[in-house]
DNA sequence: AAATATACATACACAAATGTTTTCATCTCG
DNA sequence: CGAGATGAAAACATTTGTGTATGTATATTT
Protein backbone atom coordinates (compact mmCIF):
# COMPACT_ATOMS: atom_id res chain seq x y z
CA UNK A 1 0.00 0.00 0.00
CA UNK A 2 1.15 3.56 0.42
CA UNK A 3 3.03 5.32 2.82
CA UNK A 4 1.45 6.78 6.14
CA UNK A 5 1.97 10.03 4.89
CA UNK A 6 0.01 9.60 1.90
CA UNK A 7 -2.30 8.17 3.26
CA UNK A 8 -2.78 10.84 5.87
CA UNK A 9 -2.37 13.82 3.98
CA UNK A 10 -5.00 11.97 1.49
CA UNK A 11 -7.62 11.69 4.20
CA UNK A 12 -6.75 15.38 5.75
CA UNK A 13 -7.56 16.10 2.27
CA UNK A 14 -11.00 14.19 1.59
CA UNK A 15 -11.77 15.20 4.99
CA UNK A 16 -11.45 18.95 4.59
CA UNK A 17 -12.46 18.85 0.92
CA UNK A 18 -16.15 17.15 2.49
CA UNK A 19 -16.37 20.12 4.93
CA UNK A 20 -16.31 22.75 2.13
CA UNK A 21 -18.58 21.37 -0.14
CA UNK A 22 -20.75 20.84 3.04
CA UNK A 23 -20.57 24.48 4.01
CA UNK A 24 -21.41 25.05 0.52
CA UNK A 25 -24.44 23.06 0.52
CA UNK A 26 -25.67 23.10 4.56
CA UNK A 27 -24.00 25.91 6.09
CA UNK A 28 -22.22 26.07 9.33
CA UNK A 29 -24.99 25.27 11.31
CA UNK A 30 -25.89 21.98 10.19
CA UNK A 31 -22.18 20.84 9.97
CA UNK A 32 -21.55 18.06 12.00
CA UNK A 33 -18.62 15.53 12.26
CA UNK A 34 -20.42 12.86 10.87
CA UNK A 35 -22.06 14.22 8.31
CA UNK A 36 -18.70 15.61 7.59
CA UNK A 37 -17.18 11.61 7.94
CA UNK A 38 -19.94 10.73 5.96
CA UNK A 39 -19.19 12.78 2.72
CA UNK A 40 -15.17 11.69 2.98
CA UNK A 41 -16.36 8.40 3.57
CA UNK A 42 -13.94 7.96 6.61
CA UNK A 43 -14.68 7.22 10.22
CA UNK A 44 -14.89 9.93 12.88
CA UNK A 45 -12.11 7.97 14.60
CA UNK A 46 -10.04 9.15 11.67
CA UNK A 47 -11.34 12.26 11.83
CA UNK A 48 -10.53 12.75 15.47
CA UNK A 49 -7.50 11.16 15.06
CA UNK A 50 -5.79 13.73 12.56
CA UNK A 51 -8.06 16.67 14.18
CA UNK A 52 -7.99 16.18 17.31
CA UNK A 53 -11.08 18.96 18.48
CA UNK A 54 -12.48 18.22 15.36
CA UNK A 55 -13.66 21.34 14.14
CA UNK A 56 -11.48 23.81 16.06
CA UNK A 57 -8.59 21.85 14.18
CA UNK A 58 -10.19 21.10 10.65
CA UNK A 59 -11.96 24.75 9.98
CA UNK A 60 -8.48 26.10 10.09
CA UNK A 61 -7.07 24.15 7.87
CA UNK A 62 -9.93 24.56 5.74
CA UNK A 63 -9.74 28.72 5.93
CA UNK A 64 -6.24 28.02 5.22
CA UNK A 65 -6.64 25.65 2.22
CA UNK A 66 -9.20 28.36 0.36
CA UNK A 67 -6.44 31.39 1.17
CA UNK A 68 -3.86 29.73 -0.12
CA UNK A 69 -5.53 28.36 -3.42
CA UNK A 70 -6.36 32.10 -3.76
CA UNK A 71 -2.88 33.27 -3.29
CA UNK A 72 -1.07 30.81 -5.73
CA UNK A 73 -3.05 32.89 -8.75
CA UNK A 74 -1.55 36.11 -7.34
CA UNK A 75 2.20 34.97 -6.71
CA UNK A 76 2.49 33.92 -10.77
CA UNK A 77 1.85 37.34 -11.84
CA UNK A 78 4.96 39.39 -9.80
CA UNK A 79 4.52 41.46 -7.96
CA UNK A 80 0.89 43.97 -7.72
CA UNK A 81 -0.31 46.82 -6.38
CA UNK A 82 -3.46 46.24 -3.95
CA UNK A 83 -5.05 48.52 -6.87
CA UNK A 84 -4.46 46.13 -9.30
CA UNK A 85 -5.35 42.96 -6.98
CA UNK A 86 -8.92 44.53 -6.45
CA UNK A 87 -9.12 44.95 -10.37
CA UNK A 88 -8.05 40.96 -10.86
CA UNK A 89 -10.54 39.72 -8.53
CA UNK A 90 -12.75 41.95 -9.87
CA UNK A 91 -12.47 40.44 -13.56
CA UNK A 92 -12.74 37.28 -12.11
CA UNK A 93 -15.72 37.97 -10.63
CA UNK A 94 -16.56 38.71 -14.45
CA UNK A 95 -16.02 35.43 -15.69
CA UNK A 96 -16.43 33.20 -13.17
CA UNK A 97 -19.79 34.79 -10.89
CA UNK A 98 -20.01 31.10 -9.56
CA UNK A 99 -17.11 30.41 -7.73
CA UNK A 100 -17.68 29.24 -4.68
CA UNK A 101 -14.89 29.14 -2.66
CA UNK A 102 -16.27 32.24 -0.81
CA UNK A 103 -19.41 30.89 0.44
CA UNK A 104 -17.54 28.80 2.56
CA UNK A 105 -15.21 31.39 3.99
CA UNK A 106 -18.40 33.11 4.60
CA UNK A 107 -19.96 30.85 6.68
CA UNK A 108 -17.32 30.23 8.95
CA UNK A 109 -16.36 33.87 9.08
CA UNK A 110 -20.05 34.77 10.66
CA UNK A 111 -19.81 31.51 12.80
CA UNK A 112 -16.84 32.94 14.26
CA UNK A 113 -17.74 36.15 15.02
CA UNK A 114 -19.62 33.92 17.69
CA UNK A 115 -17.53 31.34 18.61
CA UNK A 116 -13.87 32.16 20.61
CA UNK A 117 -12.73 29.07 20.34
CA UNK A 118 -13.46 29.07 16.19
CA UNK A 119 -11.92 32.70 16.27
CA UNK A 120 -8.74 31.73 17.99
CA UNK A 121 -8.12 29.28 15.03
CA UNK A 122 -9.49 31.07 11.75
CA UNK A 123 -9.00 35.18 13.21
CA UNK A 124 -5.45 35.02 12.49
CA UNK A 125 -5.91 33.46 8.89
CA UNK A 126 -8.73 35.50 8.16
CA UNK A 127 -6.51 38.62 8.56
CA UNK A 128 -3.48 37.40 6.74
CA UNK A 129 -6.20 37.70 4.10
CA UNK A 130 -5.48 41.54 4.06
CA UNK A 131 -1.92 41.24 3.22
CA UNK A 132 -1.86 38.08 1.67
CA UNK A 133 -5.00 38.40 -1.38
CA UNK A 134 -5.43 42.32 -1.36
CA UNK A 135 -1.62 42.88 -0.85
CA UNK A 136 -2.92 45.31 2.29
CA UNK A 137 -0.68 46.53 4.78
CA UNK A 138 -3.34 46.49 8.13
CA UNK A 139 -0.79 49.80 9.11
CA UNK A 140 -1.56 51.54 6.63
CA UNK A 141 -4.80 52.86 5.74
CA UNK A 142 -5.71 52.17 1.95
CA UNK A 143 -6.73 54.14 -0.02
CA UNK A 144 -10.93 55.22 -0.38
CA UNK A 145 -10.71 53.86 -4.56
CA UNK A 146 -9.34 50.82 -3.32
CA UNK A 147 -11.74 49.99 -0.70
CA UNK A 148 -14.60 50.74 -2.33
CA UNK A 149 -13.59 48.58 -5.08
CA UNK A 150 -13.37 45.66 -2.22
CA UNK A 151 -16.99 46.58 -1.36
CA UNK A 152 -18.29 46.00 -4.82
CA UNK A 153 -16.32 42.99 -4.93
CA UNK A 154 -17.91 41.68 -2.09
CA UNK A 155 -21.33 43.20 -2.49
CA UNK A 156 -21.25 41.29 -5.68
CA UNK A 157 -19.92 38.07 -4.70
CA UNK A 158 -22.70 38.12 -2.15
CA UNK A 159 -25.10 38.48 -4.98
CA UNK A 160 -25.08 35.01 -6.32
CA UNK A 161 -27.35 34.19 -3.65
CA UNK A 162 -30.57 36.96 -4.15
CA UNK A 163 -33.16 36.01 -5.42
CA UNK A 164 -32.93 37.83 -8.59
CA UNK A 165 -29.54 36.95 -9.19
CA UNK A 166 -29.08 36.64 -13.15
CA UNK A 167 -25.25 36.21 -14.20
CA UNK A 168 -25.98 38.63 -17.30
CA UNK A 169 -27.04 41.33 -15.33
CA UNK A 170 -24.33 40.78 -12.66
CA UNK A 171 -21.98 41.35 -15.50
CA UNK A 172 -23.13 44.06 -17.10
CA UNK A 173 -23.42 45.74 -13.36
CA UNK A 174 -19.61 45.20 -12.82
CA UNK A 175 -19.11 46.36 -16.55
CA UNK A 176 -21.12 49.27 -15.76
CA UNK A 177 -18.55 49.96 -12.71
CA UNK A 178 -15.78 49.69 -13.99
CA UNK A 179 -16.32 52.23 -16.94
CA UNK A 180 -16.55 54.84 -14.46
CA UNK A 181 -12.86 54.20 -13.84
CA UNK A 182 -9.67 54.00 -15.08
CA UNK A 183 -7.75 50.75 -14.90
CA UNK A 184 -4.39 50.60 -13.44
CA UNK A 185 -1.96 51.63 -15.84
CA UNK A 186 -0.44 48.79 -18.30
CA UNK A 187 -3.25 46.58 -16.72
CA UNK A 188 -4.94 45.14 -20.09
CA UNK A 189 -1.56 44.08 -21.50
CA UNK A 190 0.04 42.76 -18.38
CA UNK A 191 -3.15 40.52 -17.28
CA UNK A 192 -4.64 40.20 -20.81
CA UNK A 193 -4.47 35.88 -19.64
CA UNK A 194 -5.39 36.18 -16.54
CA UNK A 195 -8.61 38.60 -17.67
CA UNK A 196 -9.09 37.40 -20.75
CA UNK A 197 -13.31 36.88 -20.53
CA UNK A 198 -14.96 34.20 -22.97
CA UNK A 199 -17.57 37.03 -24.11
CA UNK A 200 -16.80 39.85 -25.81
CA UNK A 201 -16.50 43.05 -24.37
CA UNK A 202 -19.10 45.79 -25.00
CA UNK A 203 -18.80 48.93 -26.80
CA UNK B 1 -53.26 42.82 34.72
CA UNK B 2 -53.36 43.49 31.48
CA UNK B 3 -55.02 41.57 28.74
CA UNK B 4 -54.21 38.59 27.19
CA UNK B 5 -53.53 40.54 23.88
CA UNK B 6 -51.29 42.74 25.33
CA UNK B 7 -49.27 39.90 27.32
CA UNK B 8 -49.13 37.83 24.31
CA UNK B 9 -47.66 40.24 21.53
CA UNK B 10 -45.07 41.66 24.82
CA UNK B 11 -44.22 38.02 24.78
CA UNK B 12 -43.52 37.20 21.17
CA UNK B 13 -42.03 40.96 20.56
CA UNK B 14 -39.63 40.16 23.81
CA UNK B 15 -38.53 36.40 21.86
CA UNK B 16 -38.06 38.36 18.85
CA UNK B 17 -35.91 41.01 20.03
CA UNK B 18 -33.93 38.14 21.54
CA UNK B 19 -33.47 36.33 19.13
CA UNK B 20 -32.11 39.36 16.88
CA UNK B 21 -29.76 40.20 19.49
CA UNK B 22 -28.56 36.75 19.77
CA UNK B 23 -28.36 36.44 16.23
CA UNK B 24 -26.13 39.19 15.88
CA UNK B 25 -24.20 38.27 18.82
CA UNK B 26 -23.52 34.44 18.74
CA UNK B 27 -24.95 33.75 14.94
CA UNK B 28 -27.20 31.51 13.44
CA UNK B 29 -25.12 28.22 14.50
CA UNK B 30 -25.46 28.67 18.69
CA UNK B 31 -29.17 29.90 18.49
CA UNK B 32 -30.84 27.84 20.23
CA UNK B 33 -34.40 28.49 21.93
CA UNK B 34 -32.93 27.74 25.72
CA UNK B 35 -30.64 30.73 25.02
CA UNK B 36 -33.42 32.96 23.61
CA UNK B 37 -36.03 31.98 26.39
CA UNK B 38 -33.21 33.14 29.14
CA UNK B 39 -32.43 36.38 26.87
CA UNK B 40 -36.17 36.99 26.83
CA UNK B 41 -36.73 35.88 30.40
CA UNK B 42 -39.33 33.78 29.15
CA UNK B 43 -40.00 29.79 29.60
CA UNK B 44 -39.73 27.53 26.68
CA UNK B 45 -43.31 26.54 26.95
CA UNK B 46 -44.06 30.36 26.44
CA UNK B 47 -42.04 30.46 23.44
CA UNK B 48 -43.61 26.90 21.94
CA UNK B 49 -46.42 28.42 22.90
CA UNK B 50 -46.32 30.71 20.74
CA UNK B 51 -44.02 29.56 18.53
CA UNK B 52 -44.79 25.63 18.15
CA UNK B 53 -42.17 24.50 15.81
CA UNK B 54 -39.65 26.61 17.35
CA UNK B 55 -37.06 28.69 15.14
CA UNK B 56 -39.27 27.36 12.61
CA UNK B 57 -42.02 29.82 13.12
CA UNK B 58 -40.35 32.24 15.21
CA UNK B 59 -37.53 33.43 12.24
CA UNK B 60 -40.16 34.12 9.55
CA UNK B 61 -41.45 36.82 12.07
CA UNK B 62 -38.18 38.11 12.83
CA UNK B 63 -37.63 38.54 8.96
CA UNK B 64 -40.58 40.21 8.75
CA UNK B 65 -40.11 42.27 11.37
CA UNK B 66 -36.56 43.78 10.30
CA UNK B 67 -38.26 43.96 6.66
CA UNK B 68 -40.99 45.60 8.04
CA UNK B 69 -39.07 48.28 10.10
CA UNK B 70 -37.10 49.21 6.81
CA UNK B 71 -40.18 49.49 4.95
CA UNK B 72 -41.91 51.72 6.82
CA UNK B 73 -39.05 54.06 6.38
CA UNK B 74 -39.28 54.55 2.85
CA UNK B 75 -43.18 54.66 2.99
CA UNK B 76 -43.19 57.69 4.96
CA UNK B 77 -41.32 59.33 1.79
CA UNK B 78 -43.54 58.68 -0.71
CA UNK B 79 -43.14 57.13 -4.30
CA UNK B 80 -39.40 56.40 -4.78
CA UNK B 81 -37.39 55.20 -8.11
CA UNK B 82 -35.17 52.03 -7.15
CA UNK B 83 -32.16 54.26 -7.74
CA UNK B 84 -33.26 56.50 -5.05
CA UNK B 85 -33.68 53.94 -2.72
CA UNK B 86 -30.65 52.85 -3.25
CA UNK B 87 -28.91 55.86 -2.81
CA UNK B 88 -31.18 56.37 0.56
CA UNK B 89 -29.29 53.60 1.82
CA UNK B 90 -26.44 54.46 0.76
CA UNK B 91 -26.45 57.45 2.44
CA UNK B 92 -27.63 55.58 5.74
CA UNK B 93 -24.78 53.38 5.82
CA UNK B 94 -22.95 56.32 5.65
CA UNK B 95 -24.53 57.82 8.24
CA UNK B 96 -24.74 54.57 10.51
CA UNK B 97 -23.02 52.11 9.33
CA UNK B 98 -22.96 50.05 12.51
CA UNK B 99 -26.46 49.21 11.83
CA UNK B 100 -26.92 45.68 12.98
CA UNK B 101 -30.20 44.45 11.46
CA UNK B 102 -28.59 43.25 8.67
CA UNK B 103 -25.99 41.03 10.35
CA UNK B 104 -29.11 39.07 11.76
CA UNK B 105 -31.03 38.95 8.25
CA UNK B 106 -27.62 37.52 6.55
CA UNK B 107 -27.49 34.90 9.47
CA UNK B 108 -30.42 33.79 8.67
CA UNK B 109 -30.14 34.00 4.95
CA UNK B 110 -27.16 31.71 4.87
CA UNK B 111 -28.62 29.12 7.01
CA UNK B 112 -31.73 29.08 4.81
CA UNK B 113 -29.80 27.99 2.20
CA UNK B 114 -29.11 24.54 3.49
CA UNK B 115 -32.10 24.23 5.54
CA UNK B 116 -35.24 23.61 3.59
CA UNK B 117 -37.64 23.58 6.19
CA UNK B 118 -36.46 27.22 7.26
CA UNK B 119 -36.39 28.17 3.58
CA UNK B 120 -39.95 27.75 3.24
CA UNK B 121 -40.71 29.64 5.91
CA UNK B 122 -38.49 32.73 5.29
CA UNK B 123 -37.70 32.71 0.93
CA UNK B 124 -41.04 34.22 0.70
CA UNK B 125 -40.04 37.59 2.81
CA UNK B 126 -36.49 37.55 1.73
CA UNK B 127 -37.78 37.77 -1.98
CA UNK B 128 -40.50 40.31 -1.06
CA UNK B 129 -37.16 42.41 -0.15
CA UNK B 130 -36.65 43.22 -3.69
CA UNK B 131 -40.30 44.95 -3.94
CA UNK B 132 -40.86 46.47 -0.96
CA UNK B 133 -37.40 48.03 -0.28
CA UNK B 134 -35.72 48.33 -3.41
CA UNK B 135 -38.86 48.84 -5.32
CA UNK B 136 -37.84 46.22 -7.84
CA UNK B 137 -40.44 44.67 -10.37
CA UNK B 138 -38.76 40.95 -10.34
CA UNK B 139 -40.01 40.58 -14.06
CA UNK B 140 -38.21 43.42 -15.38
CA UNK B 141 -34.57 43.44 -15.59
CA UNK B 142 -32.62 46.28 -13.20
CA UNK B 143 -30.74 48.78 -14.78
CA UNK B 144 -26.80 47.82 -14.15
CA UNK B 145 -26.72 51.39 -12.02
CA UNK B 146 -28.79 50.01 -9.44
CA UNK B 147 -27.15 46.94 -9.12
CA UNK B 148 -23.81 48.06 -8.92
CA UNK B 149 -24.92 50.36 -5.93
CA UNK B 150 -26.66 47.68 -4.36
CA UNK B 151 -23.43 45.24 -4.80
CA UNK B 152 -21.56 48.30 -3.07
CA UNK B 153 -24.34 48.83 -0.55
CA UNK B 154 -23.90 45.40 0.68
CA UNK B 155 -20.08 45.31 -0.01
CA UNK B 156 -19.54 48.11 2.78
CA UNK B 157 -22.38 46.65 5.15
CA UNK B 158 -20.31 43.30 4.98
CA UNK B 159 -17.05 45.29 5.97
CA UNK B 160 -18.03 46.14 9.16
CA UNK B 161 -16.40 42.79 10.13
CA UNK B 162 -13.72 42.77 8.59
CA UNK B 163 -10.30 42.40 9.86
CA UNK B 164 -9.19 46.51 8.80
CA UNK B 165 -12.79 48.20 9.79
CA UNK B 166 -12.80 51.47 10.15
CA UNK B 167 -15.45 53.66 10.25
CA UNK B 168 -13.48 57.00 8.53
CA UNK B 169 -11.67 54.74 5.82
CA UNK B 170 -15.51 53.65 5.18
CA UNK B 171 -17.47 57.01 4.65
CA UNK B 172 -13.84 58.02 2.52
CA UNK B 173 -14.53 55.12 0.15
CA UNK B 174 -18.40 55.23 -0.15
CA UNK B 175 -17.77 58.66 -0.33
CA UNK B 176 -15.62 58.29 -3.68
CA UNK B 177 -17.70 55.78 -4.53
CA UNK B 178 -20.74 58.25 -5.08
CA UNK B 179 -19.07 61.25 -5.80
CA UNK B 180 -18.35 59.28 -9.37
CA UNK B 181 -21.91 59.46 -10.33
CA UNK B 182 -24.74 61.97 -10.35
CA UNK B 183 -27.65 62.07 -7.38
CA UNK B 184 -30.96 61.31 -8.53
CA UNK B 185 -32.62 64.33 -9.28
CA UNK B 186 -33.76 66.53 -7.12
CA UNK B 187 -32.21 63.93 -4.25
CA UNK B 188 -30.66 66.12 -1.95
CA UNK B 189 -33.33 68.54 -1.38
CA UNK B 190 -35.93 65.89 -1.20
CA UNK B 191 -34.26 63.50 0.90
CA UNK B 192 -32.21 65.89 3.41
CA UNK B 193 -34.50 65.00 6.53
CA UNK B 194 -34.24 61.31 5.89
CA UNK B 195 -30.65 61.13 5.23
CA UNK B 196 -29.78 63.00 8.77
CA UNK B 197 -32.20 61.58 10.82
CA UNK B 198 -31.85 58.48 13.41
CA UNK B 199 -33.49 55.47 12.08
CA UNK B 200 -36.02 53.75 14.16
CA UNK B 201 -34.43 50.71 15.24
CA UNK B 202 -36.05 48.10 17.21
CA UNK B 203 -33.57 48.08 20.07
C1' DA C 1 11.37 -10.40 12.71
C1' DA C 2 10.09 -8.02 16.91
C1' DA C 3 8.81 -3.70 18.72
C1' DT C 4 6.76 0.48 18.18
C1' DA C 5 4.17 4.03 16.13
C1' DT C 6 0.66 5.44 13.15
C1' DA C 7 -3.88 5.29 10.74
C1' DC C 8 -8.26 4.02 11.20
C1' DA C 9 -12.55 1.96 13.18
C1' DT C 10 -15.99 0.92 16.78
C1' DA C 11 -18.27 1.72 21.02
C1' DC C 12 -19.76 4.12 24.92
C1' DA C 13 -20.69 8.24 27.84
C1' DC C 14 -22.24 12.74 28.21
C1' DA C 15 -24.26 17.20 27.02
C1' DA C 16 -27.25 20.01 24.39
C1' DA C 17 -31.21 20.82 21.57
C1' DT C 18 -35.59 19.75 20.21
C1' DG C 19 -40.34 17.69 20.33
C1' DT C 20 -44.13 16.64 23.35
C1' DT C 21 -47.05 16.30 27.32
C1' DT C 22 -48.82 17.71 31.63
C1' DT C 23 -49.97 21.13 34.94
C1' DC C 24 -51.27 25.58 36.73
C1' DA C 25 -52.66 30.39 36.63
C1' DT C 26 -55.19 34.04 34.61
C1' DC C 27 -58.11 36.16 31.41
C1' DT C 28 -62.66 36.22 28.77
C1' DC C 29 -67.31 35.60 27.96
C1' DG C 30 -71.88 33.51 28.54
C1' DC D 1 -69.98 33.66 39.05
C1' DG D 2 -68.42 29.67 36.57
C1' DA D 3 -67.04 27.22 32.32
C1' DG D 4 -63.94 27.34 28.87
C1' DA D 5 -60.09 29.33 26.56
C1' DT D 6 -55.52 31.18 26.63
C1' DG D 7 -50.76 32.29 28.39
C1' DA D 8 -47.09 30.45 30.76
C1' DA D 9 -44.19 27.11 33.30
C1' DA D 10 -42.27 22.64 34.27
C1' DA D 11 -41.21 17.88 33.26
C1' DC D 12 -40.19 14.15 30.28
C1' DA D 13 -38.57 11.67 26.04
C1' DT D 14 -35.91 11.59 21.86
C1' DT D 15 -32.49 12.91 18.96
C1' DT D 16 -28.16 14.66 17.69
C1' DG D 17 -23.56 15.99 18.39
C1' DT D 18 -19.33 15.78 20.77
C1' DG D 19 -15.67 13.94 23.84
C1' DT D 20 -13.18 9.94 24.90
C1' DA D 21 -11.74 5.23 25.46
C1' DT D 22 -10.64 0.98 23.37
C1' DG D 23 -9.59 -2.24 19.66
C1' DT D 24 -7.12 -3.60 15.33
C1' DA D 25 -4.54 -3.51 11.17
C1' DT D 26 -0.83 -1.56 8.61
C1' DA D 27 3.40 0.84 8.28
C1' DT D 28 7.97 2.10 10.07
C1' DT D 29 12.00 1.40 12.84
C1' DT D 30 15.73 -1.14 14.88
Amino acid sequence: MATQIERSSATQTRLIEATITLLDELGYARLSETRICERAGVSRGALRHHFPSGRYDLLPMVVERLVAAEETRFLALGPLTPLERVHLMLHSTLTYPEHSTSVALLQIWMAARGDAKLYDGVGAIFDSVLPRLFGLDTSAPSDPQTLALRFLLHGAALHRFNADYDIDQLRAALHWALSLIEQPAGFAERFAAFTHQPQAEPA
